[in-house]
DNA sequence: ATCAGCATGGGAAACGCTTTCCAGAATGGC
DNA sequence: GCCATTCTGGAAAGCGTTTCCCATGCTGAT
C-alpha cells in the first residue's frame, strides 16, 4: 500500500472523506513506495525526505538517519520520471551511432554507458542505419523523451535533420566535424599520431612501397586519414605513385575491391595501410583468394583497433584508436554543455590523440 | 514563449497577477510548447488537445482539424515523461545482455531495437559484464526508470538479484530457463533441429568422426546444444568416444584450449562442430598454429551465424540461429506481460526453433 | 412545447517529485 | 525577560500530462 490517501486535496468543499481515495488508481504498480510512505515512516514530511535523500545540508543528522532507515525499510527508489519532470532535466544522454552491428561501435557504445552511468546518466542508443527516416525518428524520440544531450558518433549525417535539436537548444557533440553552431562541441580527432606510427613501423621492416586503401573520401574523417597518410610517407621520403593510393568504403565489400585493384598492378606494394580494420579485413579476404601470402608478400595493417581484429587469422596488425578516449571526451563535452557550471563549459573543440 | 501563465492557482486568495509567472522556472527548455500553448493557439482546452492528439473519437473532427494545425505551428511533441508519471507506463523496455562488445548481442540489440521502436517502446540496454555488481545497479536502474518490462538475454544471471524485479512485479522475459515464478516468460530455445542439420551436414560430406566443444556445462543451454548433438549422433549411428567431447568456455580462449585438447589425441577427428561461434573462432586459432590445415585436414562448424563469422579466413561455416526471431519472440512475450489484454497475455512460454 | 437522453468539451484532480515560501522554534544580545 | 535573528521543517505550488465528472447544447420522442 501506498500512502496515496494522504494530503489529497478534496473535490468538494465540504470537508466530507474522498471516496474515490484508495479504488482511483489501479494502473500503479504494486510495491512502489513513493516519497510520502518514506515520510509517513519516519514521521516527517515530504520535504524532509527530499532534502534528506538529495543530500540538502540544512536537515537534521538526526532526522537524515530517520529518513534513510525509513528509505531502506520500504523500499524507495525516487521516481526518475517525477524529478526529470520537475527539475526539467531527465539525466539520459542521447547516443547515435551509425550501426550497433559495424564493429566498432559496441566497444564506443561500452565505454560510453560505463562513463555516463558512473555520472549518474542514462543512456538511450540509437542506431540510423545510414537511413534518413529511421534518423528522423530517432531524433524524434530523443527530443520527446528529452535527453539533457545527444553525441552523434556516426561519421558523416544529415545536418538538417539535426536542426530539430539546434533549435531546441539541446547540447550536441560531434565527432571530426558538424555544423557550425551555437551549443555543438565537436570532438576533432587527431589522426596523424598513429597513422605516422604505422607507417614508421612498417618503414623500420623495411618497406619502402607501402599502399594506402582510404575510406569515402566524402567524409572528411577519410581525407584527413588520408593526408595523415600522405604526410608520414613524406617525412621518411618514400614515393607514393599515384596507383597505390586507393579509395575503399570504410566497409568489407569495400577493402576487398580496393585490394583487387592493388593485386591487379604489375607490382603490388609490400605492405598496404587501411583507413580503417572492416577495410584491411576486406584487404584479407581478396588476398587469400590469390597467391599473395599474409604477411610474407604483403603485409596489412588495420587502424581502429576493433575487437574483430584480434579474431582475424592471421592476426591482424592494427593501429589502436582509443575508443576510451573518444568516449571519454563525448561524455565531457556533453556535461560541459549540460551542466551550466561545468568548468569546461565554454569550451567548444575537444582534441584526442589516437596512440 | 510558453503559456505558462495561463490557468495557474494564484498563491493569494487576491486576485493579484502572479508576479512570479513569467521569470519563475529558469530552467524549462526554451523552444519547447506544451500542451497549453496548444489549447492556446487552437482555442480549447487542454483536455481537448490531448483527446485530439491521442485519436480519441469523441472529439469533433472540425476541432480535431484544428488541434493537430495548431500542434503543427508550435511544434509540440508531447513530453514522454509526464505522460509516463499519469499513465504508470513508460513505454520503455529494458534489455539486459551479457557484454555488448560480445559479437552475438549487437545483432539481437538491434532487431530488439527496431521491433521495440515499431511498437512504441524505447530500449535501455545494459550489460553485466557478469559482474554481480554492476549487475545490481543495472537492476536498480531499470527499477527507477520504471521500465515496463525486462528481457534477460544474458544465458545465465544470478537469479537473487532479478528477485527485485520479481517483487515489484515487473513482466520479465528469460532465455531458455529462468526462475519459475509469477509473470516470468521463458523463451524456450529448440536447438535440435540446427544441430541435427549440421551434423548431417557433416555426416553428408563423409565424415564419421565427428567431435562437440561444448559450452561450459553449468548452463542449461549449453547442455541443451550437447544433448542435441548427441542425439543427432545416435540418430546416424555414429560413435562418440568421450575424447572427442570437450568443454569450451563459450570463448574464444576456451575454443582453443578445448581445439588444443582435441589435437593432442593421437586420433584427431576429421570435424568439430562448436556450441556457439566464439568457440569454434578458438578452435580455428589453435588448428592456425599446428600443421593442420582448415577445411582440408579437419571441417570446423560454429553454431549462431554471428556477423563476425563472415569475416573469417577461411570462411567459417555456421548454423544460423535466428537473432531476429529470438527479438521477436522477447519483444512478443513482454507486451503480453505488459499489455493487459495482449492475445497472449497467459502464454508463459515461447518456442522458438533455430533453421 | 417539454423533457429525457446523448454527445461533446471544459474544469480540475491526480501522477510523484522538487523547491519556494513561511511559520514557529531556538538562540543570542541587550 | 524581551525582542531580533537564525535555523529548521512543513505546507503548498507547480512540472505536463491524462482522465473523471459535470455542464452545456442538441436531438428526438412524447
Amino acid at each position: 500500500m501506498s500512502g496515496a490517501e494522504k494530503h489529497r486535496k478534496k473535490s468538494t468543499i465540504h470537508p466530507t472523506v474522498n471516496v474515490r481515495s484508495k479504488s482511483s488508481h489501479p494502473r500503479r504498480r504494486a510495491g512502489h513506495a513513493s516519497i510520502r510512505d518514506v515520510a509517513a515512516k519516519a514521521g516527517v514530511s515530504i520535504a524532509t525526505v527530499s532534502r534528506a535523500v538529495n543530500g540538502i545540508p540544512t536537515v537534521d543528522p538526526e532526522l537524515a538517519r530517520r529518513v534513510w532507515k525509513a528509505v531502506e525499510e520500504v523500499g524507495y527508489l525516487p521516481n526518475t520520471q517525477a524529478r526529470a519532470l520537475v527539475s526539467g532535466r531527465s539525466r539520459m544522454l542521447g547516443l547515435i551511432v551509425s550501426e550497433i552491428t559495424n564493429p566498432f561501435f559496441p566497444e564506443l557504445v561500452q565505454e560510453f554507458e560505463n562513463l555516463a552511468v558512473a555520472q549518474g546518466y542514462e543512456v538511450l542508443i540509437g542506431s540510423t542505419s545510414y537511413d534518413p527516416l529511421r534518423t528522423e525518428s530517432l531524433i524524434r524520440r530523443m527530443l520527446q523523451r528529452n535527453v539533457d544531450g545527444v553525441a552523434v558518433m556516426t561519421f558523416g549525417i544529415e545536418e538538417d535533420l539535426v536542426q530539430k535539436l539546434v533549435d531546441r537548444g539541446f547540447p550536441l557533440v560531434f565527432v571530426d566535424a558538424g555544423p557550425q553552431l551555437e551549443n555543438i562541441r565537436v570532438l576533432k580527432v587527431n589522426y596523424g599520431e598513429g597513422i605516422r606510427q604505422a607507417v614508421q613501423h612498417l618503414a623500420a621492416l623495411g618497406h619502402r612501397e607501402i599502399g594506402f586503401i582510404s575510406g569515402p573520401l566524402r567524409l572528411r574523417s577519410a581525407v584527413a586519414r588520408r593526408d595523415a597518410f600522405l604526410k608520414a610517407m613524406r617525412e621518411l621520403g618514400l614515393k607514393i605513385p599515384k596507383q597505390h593510393l586507393v579509395e575503399g568504403g570504410h566497409t568489407m565489400e569495400g577493402g576487398i575491391a580496393a585490394m583487387e585493384q592493388l593485386a591487379a598492378l604489375s607490382a603490388l606494394p609490400t605492405a598496404v595501410l587501411c583507413s580503417n580494420d572492416m577495410s584491411a579485413i576486406g584487404a584479407l579476404h581478396a588476398l587469400y583468394r590469390t597467391t599473395h601470402k599474409v604477411p610474407d608478400d604483403v603485409s596489412i595493417v588495420g587502424f581502429d583497433d576493433i575487437h574483430l581484429a584480434q579474431f582475424m587469422l592471421p592476426p591482424l596488425t592494427t593501429v589502436q584508436m582509443s575508443c576510451k578516449e573518444l568516449a571519454v571526451a563525448a561524455v565531457d563535452a556533453l556535461r560541459a554543455g549540460i551542466e551550466p557550471n561545468h568548468p569546461k563549459a565554454r569550451q567548444m573543440e575537444w582534441q584526442i590523440d589516437t596512440r
